[in-house]
DNA sequence: CCGCAAACTGTTAGCGCTATCATAGAGACC
DNA sequence: GGTCTCTATGATAGCGCTAACAGTTTGCGG
């Protein structure tokens, strides 16, 4: 008992003990098992955080946001990947419950029905990230895609781009860019308008397929003046095509993208995109969690709305 | 005892039964608690991937190739992340080990003492990744990084460049990107060179910063006839740089980099590279884990060296 | 030198599971 | 019916720690 309380620093123990303690524990090479630890206490410094993949920068900087709250305190993140797929981040929200962590920071709205069940029935804290368009199962952080769509098909328009062309990924799960082509076509509707093309991609690299699509939908398309694409580093692609055919940026064609990435900042002219405020959710996120693990006052908001802001780069007229 | 059976799918339950066991699991929403599960039976199927950081592609790539073993496997990897931090490296490791997992992956071979007694007294599986120059606790698999740098220069003198700046990162505790740089410039002390200059960033977007730095080091010396990079991402922006200002590559001035990042397919020019095969030094990782634990014999080997190859792509000539 | 509080150290039970062994029941066969 | 085997289920202990409380020592005022 006394060694259990030197090693973790509750309790009073005598200056000479808690030396003694120490000493042998380095000597002995003792690491305290937390296991029976977290059994007995009934408490467990994880926080789980459920994001679709590491591939994409995006989410990262969603963790590093995270990381930098929890390093203030005794909790620890740990990572599960869905891989975009429902029946995947099923069973890792069911595995990250089993091992009853102190919080849970999920990616987006949409579950599985068990999935949602599970994390309305766990009496842990949970906050779901990156979206806000839809209900959440306790609370969330993020931006609204619908609106960061509709936001930039706005000042499209407004610049006066009427022939535009929408640039994006083959993935019907990934919520996220669906509800911005959402808003982004509904304002094009409402104008009267429609896309005029549209080209999408999976796997490879996002710069190099960006480039492909780029030639190929204005090669299908002489006349178009606008080219939205649902990520940054297709945009990027698309961006250094033109510029190598001699494509007049913003002149003959205006491009816009999505996430405000660093590498936004080396490329030859700056495109025109839309922060997706990452690492901001990040911490937000974590910042809920240790609140309510606080729950000195129930009176945490459940729903923060960050909004982005449309950054028109060089090129956008 | 028979629910317990039937959830871990062990022992032989009559097939009535079972069902009417999960049943009432589904209707209860029982989440089984792996804590009491793991300290009982001695077993935690979790597997420590220690890793200096998230913001540099390198690191989630080998992430993936981790994943891609341990998903045919009953193991789950557990992230944990250091900053280049020995320090934060070494609590980290007393962390994971804290959980007893079944194994532990840790990039690099340099370690606090403290962090390698660990290890040694952990009586799990070790692997360390990424490099080989030097002492592993138990296992490593990876490259080179001294032979990769001397295997750059010797292709660079090849091809008759001799007057070459470096490029690289103020990161005194990378060790795999001071192993290269040795060995890229040991090569030029036997071949009786030396480098001409050399310049070095630390934060910021690594595209933008190789793009400042290569215009800094080029309005140093306008003898120049080679730039070696330290990454692909500072070569990528050196490129861009070059291209823009009209500076012919390779003609005027040759760059390489060095990972083999899927970016550089997108560039208007390919990068020299020398691919760190990250997704092959996962697998094997996680496999010689997996094998470790089967102990079927011990003959496995401790050490993996793999052998990047030079790429030259279109800027050497 | 006593009494009493404060400071320290120890005892006990139990966290929720699983390993192990024990028991019950169902057939098979003589 | 008795015995034996096999399958299915149950009882018990214990994993390594901590919460809660009990006991011991120390210090100090009177």
């Amino acid at each position: 008992m006394t060694v259990s309380r030197v090693l973790r620093n509750r309790g009073e123990v005598s200056e000479k003990t808690r030396e003694k303690v120490l000493k042998a524990a380095r000597e002995l090479g003792y690491v305290p098992n937390k296991i029976a630890g977290a059994l007995a206490s009934n408490r467990v410094n994880l926080v789980g955080v459920i994001i679709p993949s590491l591939s994409n920068m995006v989410f990262p900087e969603v963790m590093m946001g995270i990381s930098s709250v929890l390093d203030e305190t005794p909790l620890q993140p740990v990572v599960g990947v869905t891989g975009y797929e429902p029946e995947k981040e099923e069973r890792v929200i069911f595995e990250m419950l089993s091992w009853r962590p102190s919080g849970l920071i999920v990616a987006g709205l949409e579950h599985t029905d068990a999935a949602r069940k599970m994390m309305e029935n766990a009496s842990v804290p949970v906050v779901e990230i990156m979206d806000v368009d839809g209900d959440a199962v306790d609370a969330c952080v993020g931006i609204s895609h619908q609106r960061a769509g509709r936001q930039t098909a706005t000042e499209i328009l407004k610049r006066g781009y009427r022939r535009i062309g929408f640039l994006g990924t083959k993935m019907p799960l990934d919520h996220r860019a669906r509800k911005r082509f959402e808003g982004f076509q509904s304002v094009l509707t409402e104008a009267g308008l429609g896309l005029i093309d549209q080209e999408y991609y999976s796997g490879g690299s996002a710069l190099a397929k960006g480039r492909e699509m780029t030639e190929a939908i204005l090669n299908r398309n002489d006349d178009l003046d606008f080219l939205y694409y649902s990520n940054d580093m297709i945009g990027a692609g698309g961006l250094l095509y033109c510029l190598e055919k001699g494509i007049s940026v913003p002149g003959d064609v205006g491009l816009a993208g999505f996430n405000g990435v660093e590498l936004i900042d080396g490329l030859p002219r700056k495109l025109a995109t839309m922060d997706s405020c990452r690492g901001e959710i990040g911490t937000k996120a974590a910042q809920m969690i240790v609140a309510a693990l606080e729950k000195t006052k129930e009176a945490a908001p459940k729903r923060i709305e960050i909004s982005p802001i449309f950054a028109a780069g060089d090129t956008v007229r």
